[in-house]
RNA sequence: GGGGGUAUAGCUCAGUUGGUUAGAGCGCCUGAUUGACAUUCAGGAGGUCGAUGGUUCAAGUCCAUCUACUCCCA
């Protein structure tokens, strides 16, 4: 075997073996009905997107989730992809082609445009998914499914066609999100609201009927004033009620418009008079429809102002809105102005305020509410955190209709053809099909595309061979629903809420309602594992403009992928956002380092033998020479298996990565590997304690295996664990059940007490390390000490152990007395501890840490004594409780009598 | 306006059915280093667990109110 080297490299360990899982496809899904099955399904980065820190922890989740499944034995796929982003790839295209061409889509035309689109996601589109291979993904890359594909484009196709058919795809002529940018109508969930800054202008409107009376009006938006059809009261207000029926003057183009009565002007608010402007707000819309009033668009779909604007036409929205105001002062109708912030919905790709406008779209009301309420609360679908179900539920309850065209060229093109010349809007003149009609020639195809969402809802059933309802595929039989899907919480609405309802709707044959059987068979996933998002150390959200996204590749090749993905993991708090610092993953580097120099003292302390297996490991521990260390350590470990396997199944990463830390590095390598030295260095001793240690590493990287795929695999091979051509990731880590197994076979017996000695140990060598410390002998490897046993057990102890103690500790000689005479000492669980020191004692500082630790050991005993004087507590406390509490006292008071005595010592 | 979340050491965070003297990493201070590892080792300082009240033998943990910050939805 070779030698390893002194520091753990990276770069050159992660390549070699990413290349060799894929040439021998390890991560290939298959479907094998005779094992388990477990499948995730990637998030599908958009084709624009770059790598950031958001993707490397939801795939190192992702990731570790899968792995862990393989090792398990399931038949185990993650399928990538990637989604076309509708409105974000055709920005991105539309801008290179202006840039550089000078031209505008509808001079390519629509065929043309979209082959340039194809041409420009083909070179950029598979940049992150390769990213991630960097990072040890494991995706079966061979499945790789892009939304536009033709397969997938069919099922998105027919979702529709479907769901039309079933009635819940309408057209109609509604308010919707537009963005003058792109030009397109958005879905609610796509507007950003956000607080903006303006101006609330202050007007009045002449009553008609009553020349001299004027209205007063508020508006942030004056540029819209051509479209006012009509003012606004409550019927309520006895302000304005009389005028009900009257009319004002608009005062640009100079018009009069009816002053109507609606229940939803709220009185308080401003002067309580609306101006209603239908075609340019949702509520003026809704009054309009209850009095029947026109709807009067004054703006051209690309934000400036039309003919209809009057004075204003032809003006963009924001130059016509300061010059509405001009205009409105020149009548004399303006009253004043004034700074306002109110919220303002942006267009969440253009970045640009959206306009409310009244347009045909196309409409799904979404099936299977109740179902997909259903799922949750009753836990087909669990989410992690649990919290999200409320966000989830609360978003159900309050559901829209979903605007599902937009109208861009690069998308799914929506199904549906018109009969030429007809009115679009009844049903017997359109024809909704995957096929174009027979008589093409008579039909014109709908312009519209669909919105990306609407096909990447169908993901976890179409990337494995849905195409229509009833009709299934092996794939989709074994793997359908997925295990779990990692995601984060702010796409809820977006994608997981849709996937669920998608799944409850389409998989299977049409049905009104589900049973819960039904609904278990037809959810997409049955776990949801919502990741925090990464912010900057400041709690900003990491943003280009900013500057603040770390290049997630230079982050792996100086981590190195495994230190990345555990430092990541350790600092991910459960569901919460993340404040990235590079300093706290240098953490996940540093443990990868000292794992690789613990298998390294492993090579160096001895022969290696046979590694193959458990039992071949366990053969060799003697259980003859089996010591209080052995017993602590190798409960720890099954301890340990235990606890790794709870935590990945109830998805506790954090506590994974901490557990695994915490017994590497302070059970095994400060205290056992440390300890075992002094064995080693006993040819009769060695050979056991080796197989203890290969053991421990042996299980060690099993566990540790999902989150650090490259060192273990690695260390797996160089510690002779596995052949070549086997991988660690079929090696099934279980939850420490075969340890216990072996060591029965083996008549191995570990002695559960001897955990509680070792930690008595432990504080002993930290309490005498602390004497010496403060005693400035910390150098020294050859202190005398005497100890003062506290009873004949603790000598027994003290006395077996005296090899290791000496070497951790670092004494030369460890004697036993009966009494400490007047001389001050430690005390800790064993005994008083004495430091025979050459020098003299510094007393007044000896003091003060004497008396800081008596005021700390006081306070105890005071508690202690309280609580056990306490009636209702001896009575009520459970046994053990209160035992534990006697016990402490006891310690507690033998303590401070001990301080108590060392200070009158030193008077 | 509606609904979440968070508040624990200087910083970032653990602390899962209430139960010993509340933990980790980083940072800071002191010291160590000739054979696994300075990406290391040992030690130390540092906390009335946001505030108030309640339930309980027992509260960082449960309940109520409040304060601050933050996210989502209107």
């Amino acid at each position: 075997m070779a030698e390893i080297p002194k520091s753990y490299d990276p770069q050159g360990v992660e390549q070699r073996w990413y290349e060799q899982w894929l040439a021998a496809g390890c991560f290939k899904g298959k479907v094998d009905t005779s094992r388990e099955s477990f499948a995730v399904m990637i998030p599908p980065p958009n084709v624009t997107g770059v790598l950031h820190m958001g993707h490397l922890l939801n795939n190192t989740l992702q990731d570790i989730m899968i792995r862990r499944a393989r090792q398990e034995g399931k038949s185990a796929l993650w399928l990538p992809g990637t989604d076309h982003a509708g409105i974000a790839t055709q920005s991105r295209v539309e801008k290179e082609l202006r840039q550089k061409e000078g031209k505008t889509r509808h001079d390519l035309g629509r065929e043309k445009f979209i082959k340039v689109a194809s041409e420009w996601r083909d070179k950029h589109g598979g940049i992150i998914l390769s990213q991630l291979q960097k990072l040890g993904a494991s995706c079966d890359w061979d499945r790789k499914v892009h939304t536009l594909d033709e397969g997938y484009s069919q099922a998105v196709l027919q979702a529709f066609v479907t769901l039309y058919e079933r009635g819940y795809v309408y057209r109609g002529k509604r308010m919707v999100n537009w963005c003058p940018v792109s030009q397109t109508g958005l879905s609610d969930e796509e507007v950003i609201m956000k607080p903006t800054q303006g101006s609330l202008f202050k007007m009045r409107y002449e009553v008609v009927e009553q020349p001299g009376t004027f209205l007063e009006i508020s508006t942030t938006r004056p540029e819209t004033i051509p479209g006012d059809v009509a003012v606004a009261v409550n019927p309520e207000d006895s302000r304005y009620q009389h005028l009900i029926g009257k009319h004002v003057w608009r005062p640009f183009p100079r018009a009069q418009i009816p002053i109507v009565g609606d229940a939803a002007v709220e009185k308080d608010f401003g002067t309580g008079v609306l101006k209603v402007t239908p075609a340019h707000d949702r509520t003026d819309f809704e009054i309009g429809k209850r009095h029947n009033l026109t709807v009067l668009d004054v703006m051209n779909p690309d934000g400036t102002m039309n003919a209809d604007a009057g004075p204003l036409a032809g003006l963009e929205r924001f130059k016509a809105r300061s010059a509405a105001a001009k205009l409105l002062e020149e009548l004399g109708a303006l009253v004043k102005i004034e700074p306002y912030e109110n919220t303002v919905g942006y267009s969440e790709r253009a970045d640009v305020p959206i306009e409310p406008r009244l347009s045909e779209q196309w409409f799904i009301h979404y099936p299977k509410i109740e179902e997909a309420k259903r799922a949750v609360t009753s836990g087909m679908i669990k989410f992690h955190p649990e919290r999200w179900t409320k966000t989830y539920l609360h978003w159900l309850d309050n559901i829209q209709d979903w605007c599902v065209s937009r109208q861009l060229w690069w998308g799914h093109r929506i199904p549906v053809w018109y009969r030429k010349g007809s009115d679009r809007n009844e049903a017997k003149n359109r024809h909704v099909s995957l096929q174009p009609p027979s008589d093409p020639a008579n039909w014109e195809q709908d312009n519209d595309v669909l919105d990306t969402w609407a096909s990447s809802w169908l993901w976890c059933l179409a990337t494995i061979g849905w195409r229509k309802p009833g009709e299934t595929t092996d794939e989709l039989k074994h793997w359908y629903p997925t295990g779990a899907l990692a995601t984060g919480p702010d796409i809820i609405f977006l994608w997981v809420a849709r996937m669920i309802i998608a799944g409850l709707e389409l998989h299977g044959p049409e049905k009104k309602t589900l049973t819960d059987d039904e609904i278990r068979a037809r959810i997409p996933f049955k776990r949801v594992y919502f990741n925090g998002i990464i912010r900057d150390k400041l709690g900003r959200k990491m943003s280009k403009s900013l500057g603040n996204s770390p290049e997630p590749l230079d982050l792996i090749a100086k981590f190195g992928a495994d230190g990345l993905r555990f430092g990541l993991l350790s600092i991910a708090p459960k569901g919460q956002d993340i404040l990235f610092d590079e300093d706290r993953v240098s953490q996940g580097r540093n443990f990868c380092n000292k794992i690789w120099n613990a298998a390294r003292f492993r090579q160096m302390s001895g022969p290696m033998f046979d590694n193959s297996s458990i039992t071949s490991i366990v053969q060799r521990i003697n259980p003859a020479q089996l010591d209080d260390d052995d017993s602590a350590i190798l409960h720890g470990l099954i301890g340990l298996s235990q606890a790794t396997a709870h935590q990945l199944d109830e998805h506790e990463f954090t506590a994974y990565a901490q557990g695994l830390y915490a017994y590497f590095w302070g059970d095994f390598c400060d205290w056992y590997v440390e300890a075992s030295k002094v064995r080693l260095a006993d040819p009769a001793l060695r050979d056991h304690c080796l197989a203890v240690q290969d053991l421990v590493l042996r299980q060690f990287l099993l566990l540790l295996h999902p989150v650090a795929p490259f060192i273990t695999e690695e260390l797996w091979h160089l510690l002779g664990y596995g052949k070549e051509n086997e991988f660690i990731q079929n090696q099934n880590p279980s939850d420490g059940s075969d340890l216990n197994n072996a060591f029965l076979t083996a008549s191995v017996k570990l002695d559960v007490s001897k955990v509680a000695d070792v930690a008595l140990l432990r504080e002993f060598v930290a309490e005498v390390r602390a004497t010496k410390s403060q005693a400035n002998q910390a150098t020294k490897r050859d202190s005398i000490i005497t100890v003062i046993p506290k009873d004949a057990k603790a000598k027994t102890l003290l006395t077996h152990n005296r090899d290791k103690l000496g070497r951790l500790a670092g004494l030369s000689e460890m004697q036993f007395a009966e009494s400490s005479g007047d001389r001050p000492g430690t005390v800790c669980q064993l005994g008083t501890v004495i430091l025979e020191q050459s020098g003299t004692i510094d007393v007044a500082a000896e003091k003060i840490r004497l008396s800081k630790e008596l005021e700390k050991i006081e306070k105890a005993v005071v508690a202690g004594e309280a609580k056990l004087s306490n009636e209702t507590f001896v009575s009520k406390a459970p046994a053990n409780i209160l035992d534990g509490a006697r016990k402490q006292l006891a310690e507690a008071t033998a303590k401070r009598d001990e301080i108590v005595r060392m200070l009158k010592t030193l008077n």
